[in-house]
DNA sequence: CGTGTCGCGTAC
DNA sequence: GACGTACGCGACACGG
């Protein structure tokens, strides 16, 4: 019978290993975790791999050893463990105690000591040991039932016949003196200096060890050698008295407690969360069904059975829906199910078929159109409240099937997302986890991935219900908490009174999309790949050579290497060849001006002219992006899928391609933009008297601030002067440094400093806000905008200096862009409703930060345009006066 | 072949 | 290493 296995594992050496091999982790609280994760990582493989029947962990204690007495006599320093990692320590041993692993270590001595005691005294009980360590040191140990598991060599096990063709006929009996002559760096051993591996094994081999080698030193034949043998007689003692271990440490070892047993599953999980290891924490959560077991979920297959959920459903104030589709964008989803909970533990899925002939919906279950027809009334009650998570799809999903949807009451995202809206994710899953320690029936095992991803609607019924029913009773579970934790972070207004109505007005946008004139794009895209060509072919030949020029590796070789070209800027992986650089280098070469023609019509043509078109929706004609609510960590909307909020408009080029943005025959697109929002906001908050009286005389604040900074006349400031100013105003607003500035500015950083200095000294309430703003984000660790809305900034305090000073510009920022956010969705909302009481058929279609896009019937433009202005102007009431400028045209670049 | 990261560039 | 916030393209490296 096979002997059993004990691994001892060298704590010390696999933190050392854990914290240099995993660079830069943290977690939400700026806690250094990377060494922590590193050792995890570690322990998990080897536990998997080898599975051990025993285990056991060193680590060292701080505190002197005989071999610090012997560092200090000699004055050998041993370099201190970093800050880093000795933070880290207490947090490594909890986690090896929440393995059940038992740890091992004693004031005043040596983890390699305690591993050594510990070794020969277990080999003795019959197990067979394995070392696991990347020190040499251990290497002395190996013997029949003793064997040394390398961390350096990934797993490779040293036995004794392993370490003597590895020291080329030593064995481990010989370890000492070999480290005692070659010295080892990572043990800290000094040995003879001048001497070597290779020539320490040759000495070792004539003479067997350094007692033998000093009596008999007149032996040695090289004379240098000799000579260095002699003079570090002392230190080569010493180094292998620092060598060789002690097998005799006063420690309690037993067998029995080092027997594998599984980990305290719930205090490691607790430890993983707390530590942000989100994967870690899935993991080690226990399967099963959790929440659900005990729950009652019931599935709805037919007509009769869904008269009766009727019946109940129609008796609850408030209830949580949730739509199966079989796909993620809502404009193209068929529903194929909704699951309904308005009792914790209680969910109800109904099933929805279809007999049309083509529909990918299964038989069995409620007729579609039925079940919506008996739904609506129910879905468009205004006092009948809603809840879900994202409820913007299933809002989405019934306009289509002609039900609008009323009485939105909480969405557990968007409370999330106030919660803490740096937050990577607000998916349920993660959600559930985090808040009910409840692992969800992953979308993955119920559709399968990559190629054998199957739909929604060809998920068996009762496993579709299980989940569906989970998605809803977890929804309702969470609000009863996120509800809590809004109120009590005085977030309930912002929620209940911007974000909820706010809901209605995107997906209302959503639906509108904005028309295109494909024809258009069609057309500058033959344009701009002829014009490519051209370019192209220009590039090669004063190249010399064929090469992506899409690739700025290759790019870099021909810039830099072939033609020899001045480096002047790096990026993480080699040189740049970015804008700034290529307008640098158009100096001294004709091709950098060609490559930046190059870049700038192959990004117009494969990100707009050419990608646009092709997410036309066959059926309404027309380009429908998402506004997404929860992601931009300032309180921003953001567009996806495409992106229309980062359509050109700086470059003539560019701007073409906002023709393209048209309305429907009758119609007109008006755009309404706020002037100056951001720094208005500013200047509400600060209260400083000079913008207050430059925005209250109407005066152009880029030009009153180069008079200001460059102490000239308005009326003499130039337009370098102005555009200076105006560099310094945005820099303001982005938490200014003067790095950041003198690349503004392209100017040396002293001098963007003193702009900084003179900005400061003409508009001193700026100053004091911002230093204000920091302190209150450090005292509080988070700033909060006018509507209350909060971004956490844990960097401020626990950062490093480069965070902190990070941290200390997103404090700034964050409440400016947050409120000029908190205004613009107040005027969208008050505009849509507008819009519906006196039933406009006007529609508002885009957002883009300060701007509103309107697609406007002819005979509507009048009144709208009015309406637009004083909405937007008077969404909140400020310190200073707020201007919206509307115009009207053809298309969107007409409206610019 | 899919996925994640990087460099880059567009907007406010 | 770079003044804030986003999204998305193409290239490339990586792991099956």
């Amino acid at each position: 019978m096979k002997k059993e296995r004990l691994f001892l594992i060298d704590g010390n050496s696999y933190c050392y290993r854990a914290y240099y091999a995993i660079k830069d982790l943290k977690n939400s609280k700026g806690q250094p975790t990377n060494a922590v994760y590193g050792f995890i990582l570690m322990l998990k493989k080897l536990l998997t791999s080898e599975k051990p029947d025993y285990i056991g962990i060193t680590f060292d204690l701080k505190g002197p050893t005989f071999r610090h007495k012997k560092f200090k006599e000699y004055k050998i320093k041993r370099k201190p463990m970093p800050d880093n990692l000795v933070s880290q320590m207490p947090l490594i041993k909890e986690v090896v105690s929440a393995y059940n692993i038992p740890i091992f270590e004693k004031e005043g001595f040596e983890a390699d000591d305690i591993l050594a005691t510990a070794a020969r005294k277990m080999a003795k009980e019959g197990v067979e040991v394995y070392i696991v360590t990347g020190d040499k040191d251990a290497l002395q140990l190996v013997d029949d039932n003793i064997k040394i598991y390398s961390t350096h060599k990934e797993g490779f096990v040293y036995d004794r016949d392993a370490v003597i063709s590895r020291f080329s006929g030593l064995g481990p009996g010989n370890m000492a003196d070999l480290m005692a002559l070659s010295g080892d760096a990572s043990d800290n051993i000094p040995g003879v200096r001048g001497i070597g591996e290779k020539t320490a094994i040759e000495l070792i081999k004539d003479f067997k060890n350094i007692e033998n080698l000093y009596r008999n030193l007149d032996k040695v034949k090289s004379e240098a050698r000799r000579k260095m043998l002699a003079d570090q007689e002392e230190i080569a003692r010493l180094s292998k008295q620092l060598a060789t271990v002690d097998d005799s440490v006063p420690i309690e070892v037993e067998l029995g407690s080092m027997r594998l047993k599984g980990p305290d599953q719930d205090r490691l999980v607790r430890i993983f969360k707390d530590l942000d290891f989100k994967v870690l924490a899935r993991e080690a959560a226990p399967e099963g069904p959790g929440l659900r077991s005990g729950a009652c979920y019931r599935t709805i297959s037919d007509k009769k059975g869904f008269e009766g959920f009727l019946r109940e459903l129609k008796k609850q104030k408030e209830f949580v829906f949730d739509f199966e589709t079989t796909s993620e964008n809502p404009l193209d989803a068929v529903p194929v199910g909704i699951s309904f909970c308005w009792e914790e533990g209680k969910a109800y899925y109904v099933a929805l078929a279809s007999k049309a002939p083509g529909s990918r919906l299964q038989a069995e279950g409620v007729e579609s159109g039925y079940a919506f027809e008996e739904l609506k009334g129910i879905m468009e009650d205004e006092k009948i409240k809603k809840i879900g998570q994202n409820i913007k799809y299933e809002k989405l999903i019934l306009s289509n099937q002609g039900v609008d949807l009323k009485g939105i009451e909480f969405d557990t995202m968007i409370a999330s997302y106030l919660l803490n809206p740096s937050k990577f994710n607000h998916n349920l899953d993660d959600l559930a986890f985090e808040r009910l320690d409840h692992k969800m029936i992953s979308a993955d095992d119920l559709l399968g991935t990559g190629k054998k991803r199957v739909n929604m609607s060809e998920v068996p019924l009762d496993r579709i219900s299980e989940y569906s029913c989970e998605d809803s009773d977890i929804t309702l579970r969470l609000k009863r908490i996120l509800e809590k934790d809004l109120f009590e972070k005085e977030l309930d207004r912002l929620f209940t009174e911007i974000e909820l109505p706010l809901i209605d007005v995107l997906s209302d946008m959503e639906l509108s999309g904005v028309k295109i004139d494909v024809k258009l794009l069609k057309d500058m895209s033959k344009e701009v790949t002829r014009e490519l060509e051209v370019i192209v072919e220009n590039i090669y030949k004063m190249a010399g050579t064929k090469f992506n020029i899409n690739s700025p590796k290759q790019l870099s070789g021909v810039l830099f290497e072939k033609l020899k070209l001045p480096v002047v800027k790096k990026t993480k992986t080699g040189f740049s060849t970015d804008v700034g650089v290529l307008e640098r280098l158009a100096f001294v070469h004709p091709l950098p001006k060609e490559l930046l023609m190059y870049r700038e019509l192959s990004k117009l043509k494969s990100t707009y002219i050419d990608a646009l078109p092709e997410l036309v929706n066959e059926k309404t004609g027309r380009l429908h992006t998402s506004f997404n609510q929860t992601i931009a960590a300032t309180g921003r909307l953001s567009s996806s899928k495409p992106n229309l909020q980062n359509v050109p408009v700086k470059t003539p080029r560019g701007r073409e391609i906002r023709k393209a943005f048209i309305g429907e025959k009758g119609n007109l697109i008006v755009s309404a933009d706020y002037s100056q929002i951001e720094l208005r906001i500013l200047t509400h908050l600060s209260k400083d008297e000079e913008l207050l009286k430059a925005f209250e005389r109407g005066l152009d604040v880029h030009t009153h601030t180069a008079s200001l900074i460059f102490d000239v006349d308005e009326k003499d400031v130039t337009p370098e002067q102005r555009s200076s100013a105006k560099t310094v105003n945005f820099g303001i607003v982005y938490g200014i440094s003067a790095f950041g500035l003198s690349r503004g500015l392209s100017i040396d950083p002293a001098s963007a400093q003193r702009f900084i200095d003179s900005y400061f000294e003409r508009y001193p309430r700026v100053k004091l806000y911002m230093e204000d703003t920091v302190e209150e984000a450090r005292d509080l660790g988070y700033v909060t905008t006018l509507f209350n809305r909060r971004r956490y900034i844990p960097e401020i305090t626990a950062g490093s200096m480069r965070e902190q000073q990070q941290a200390e510009r997103i404090a700034i920022n964050a409440p400016i862009q947050g409120s000029a956010a908190d205004l613009i969705k107040i005027a969208m909302i008050n505009i849509h409703k507008e819009m519906a009481e006196k039933s406009f058929s006007s529609k508002m279609i885009l957002q883009v930060h300060d701007e509103l896009v309107f697609e406007v019937p002819e005979k509507e433009l009048k009144t709208m345009i009015k309406m637009i202005k004083e909405k937007m102007e008077g969404a909140v009431k400020l310190r200073v006066p707020v201007e919206v400028s509307v115009k009207s045209g053809k298309n969107w670049l007409e409206a610019e």
